[in-house]
DNA sequence: AGCACGCCGACT
DNA sequence: GTCGGCGTGCTC
């Protein structure tokens, strides 16, 4: 917004300009004779020595006075759509609820620098008509494909007609074409809408229909609302959530879905694609630059109408949104935690609520937050409890490794061993999770008991015998695998400790001698190319026991798996957080739901030491409304979110001591409240992370508190940061301890 | 965040 | 004698 300055002669327009930097504030800049500039405008304006993009800003409540003559001019206005009210609303709103500055949010919806300049047109050329003169065969097939008014590019049209561009280039030294400019061409097709659109609508079953038609009906409303889509493994969430974008795209509107970045894969695009003709625009880290740029441009411009990203995407200059599907809600990629501390689960709500579209959050094990919001009403809840009618869930059962335990040095029982031996038998396939990468998750040595640990973090280096390794999975750490202990130099005295997936794959390859493994973790050689090859071959049944980590949980479809293993149900569960249970419940009835998809009987068969274990006990029986009930219960009682509000501090340094006593000193800094408590400072979780030692302090409230306004209190209360140290505010973390 | 300014160690 | 390390502070 302009406003009047103070200049002498009270001539000089100026506007506040928010800058991709820590600043607490937007800066004030003059405007030039003749830039018009309105809130949402992007700009280049002088910073110091340097000149960056910002975005004019609306007027804060109360700016502080500007010495008029530190105001510098702004530099240029950008050909480029501008920021929409809501989205800077939504800026805004983040900066306030996480404790950071508005401008490093902005930053985060800056991330396409070049994106700002109008894409630049294609050199191409346009057949004027007439005849070359020498018409050699090569020349003879250009001449074929050519029509009036035709464009093409010399590239283009070489490789089009099979013959390099030098013929065309000598066609058009001969005056057969005109130079012309062609207007960039769109990331993806658009999207099928009306007849095309329903022609491609695949059959929903009655239960399926009637969750798609209350989902429709709400974007069809063009206001707020939020619909936790809760429906088990193979209940076809996706096809239902489908017809909701189906609907807003008929709307008039853009749709974003956010995925966790490792559930972006073909087969998601592919889906899409059959639905509605042409795949989504992705948005990921792994783009190139120009691409990066050509999505974040054309978004802004309303060319691209859906994009499938990871949760950066939710700082897309949307000009038309109408519909945010957040799928696999319960997903912890979704938790940024570095820089600004945010959950684009939660703030894809709010970004929705900004902007007046409906959002929907779809799971098969939703977040004990998003089950307590739909109880509670503040969201619809839209349950899908069938699955598809030829794939039945397998049957579950707990093996209780103290009454059937693996042989000496072996991992796994011999009740699970049988039930693979079964399934193979049947020509059918075996899966084996563990949720670690690598040999053994600890080396040490058995004369001195010398164990190997990361030097930059606190975290044992892990054995990845294949490679000779050792390695550390936080840093990326590795080392040779020493043949002699470093602490008392004995020879091949090193023994491993515990399982990984290569270790596994040793067991299984001795008792199975004729089965063909494939071991599938996160570290694989080949990257995520050979990673889809291997997949595919599980598919059409190349394999037929399957070793993997994590990644095996999601989303794959395996059509001849019958018999799931998990190999250590407990890991997970040892620590006392109260969010490991319900992590360890989400990814336990992940992988058992991999078995049986294909119809038929299929069995998933849980290793525990504690059977007994709640968490365990409502996985065998199928309940997820007990593990619900029980958790929800468990979080009321013990006063922890979403029944409260927590939030970490989190202080870091190279030294130490320096840290400790940093963190000290912010707790004795805290301003007093009755309704705040301050638990710690403790060493965190991963005390040494890079080099930088991290205590955690945990500020639990009531939910009704404004906790931001006290912590944005206590941390100008606090020390300053002093040497390497830094003090960073995670709202709403991802572990209660 | 980036970049300059500023004050102390090993080198052309 | 300088080049360069990164601690401190500022940018409308």
């Amino acid at each position: 917004m302009s406003a009047a300055g103070d200049d002498l002669f009270g001539k000089t327009q100026t506007v506040f300009v928010l800058l991709p930097i820590p600043a607490e504030q937007a800066y004030s800049y003059a405007v030039p004779e003749g830039m018009n500039l309105a809130p949402g405008d992007f700009v280049q304006v002088p910073l110091g020595p340097r000149k960056v993009a910002a975005v004019v800003w609306d007027a804060p409540d109360e700016a502080k006075e500007v010495d008029p003559k530190k105001l510098r001019p702004v530099e240029v206005k950008f050909d480029c759509p501008p920021l929409a009210a809501d989205m800077r609303k939504f800026v805004d709103w983040v900066a306030q609820y996480t404790v950071s500055s508005p401008g490093m949010v902005l930053r985060m919806v800056l991330r396409a620098p070049g994106a700002l300049d109008p894409e630049s047109a294609i050199a191409g050329i346009r057949y004027l008509g007439g005849t070359p003169e020498r018409l050699t065969d090569a020349r003879r097939r250009v001449m074929e494909l050519l029509e009036n008014d035709m464009a093409w590019t010399r590239s283009g049209l070489a490789h089009a007609s099979g013959v390099s561009t030098s013929v065309v280039d000598g066609l058009v030294k001969q005056g057969l074409f005109e130079d012309i400019e062609i207007p960039p061409g769109p990331v993806v097709p658009p999207p099928f809408r009306g007849e095309e659109a329903e022609a491609l609508a695949v059959a929903l079953s009655d239960d399926q229909r009637a969750v798609s038609d209350a989902l429709v009906e709400r974007v069809r409303e063009e206001k707020f609302s939020c619909t936790l889509l809760d429906g088990v493994t193979g209940s076809g969430k996706t096809e239902v959530y489908f017809e909701a974008i189906a609907a807003a795209l008929e709307q008039g509107r853009q749709v974003l879905i956010l995925l966790p970045e490792i559930a972006l894969t073909s087969t998601f695009l592919d889906r899409f694609e059959e639905r509605f003709g042409a795949p989504p625009a992705q948005w990921h880290s792994g783009l190139a630059p120009k691409t990066r740029e050509k999505v974040w441009r054309q978004v802004a411009e309303g060319r691209v109408r859906v994009v499938a990203g990871a949760r950066s995407a939710l700082f897309l200059p949307f000009c038309e949104p109408g519909l945010i599907i957040v799928d696999e809600e319960h997903d912890s990629a979704y938790k940024q935690e570095d820089r600004v501390f945010y959950n684009a689960r939660d703030m894809a709500v709010v970004r929705a609520s900004l902007g007046n579209f409906p959002c929907v959050l779809a799971s098969a094990t939703p977040s004990v937050e998003s089950r307590v919001n739909a109880q509670t009403g503040r969201y619809h809840h839209e349950r899908l409890e069938a699955r598809h009618a030829d794939a039945v869930l397998p049957d579950l059962s707990v093996i209780d490794m103290r009454k059937d335990p693996p042989p000496r040095g072996k991992f796994i029982s011999p009740v699970l061993t049988k039930a693979m031996e079964e399934a193979l038998g049947r020509g059918e396939q075996a899966l084996l999770f563990l949720n670690r990468r690598g040999y053994a998750p600890l080396t040490l040595c058995r004369v001195c008991g010398h164990r190997f640990e990361c030097k930059n973090c606190s975290a044992w280096l892990v054995e990845h015998r294949f490679r000779n390794q050792l390695q550390c999975h936080h840093c990326g750490h590795s080392e040779q695998t020493p043949e002699a202990c470093p602490e008392c130099g004995t020879l091949d005295h090193l023994v491993a400790c515990g399982p990984g997936v290569e270790r596994l794959a040793e067991e299984v390859d001795e008792t199975f001698p004729d089965a063909r493994i494939i071991v599938l973790s996160s570290d694989m050689l080949g990257g995520v190319t050979r990673l889809r090859l291997e997949l595919e071959a599980i598919a059409k049944g190349e394999a037929d026991i399957i070793i993997g980590t994590q990644l095996v949980a999601k989303g794959h479809n395996f059509p001849l798996m019958t018999c799931v293993g998990v190999v250590d149900a407990d890991l997970g569960l040892a620590n006392g957080d109260p969010r490991a249970a319900e992590r360890t419940f989400q990814l336990l009835s992940q992988v058992t739901g991999r078995a049986g998809r294909a119809g038929g009987a299929s069995v998933g068969l849980l290793q525990s030491y504690a059977p007994e274990h709640p968490v365990i006990q409502a996985i065998e029986a199928g309940d997820r409304e007990a593990f619900y009930e029980r958790e929800i219960g468990l979080r009321q009682s013990a006063g922890l979110p979403p029944f409260a509000r927590l939030a970490a501090i989190i202080v870091s340094g190279e030294d130490k001591r320096a840290v400790e006593v940093h963190a000290r000193e912010m707790k004795f800094a805290a301003p007093q409240s009755g309704d705040v408590h301050i638990l710690g400072p403790a060493e965190a979780p991963m005390a040494l992370v890079r080099g930088r030692h991290r205590y955690r302090l945990l500020v639990h409230a009531p939910r009704a508190y404004d906790l931001q306004s006290w912590l944005r209190a206590w941390l100008a209360a606090g020390p300053k940061e002093r040497g390497s140290v830094r003090v960073q505010v995670d709202v709403d973390p991802q572990s209660f301890l």
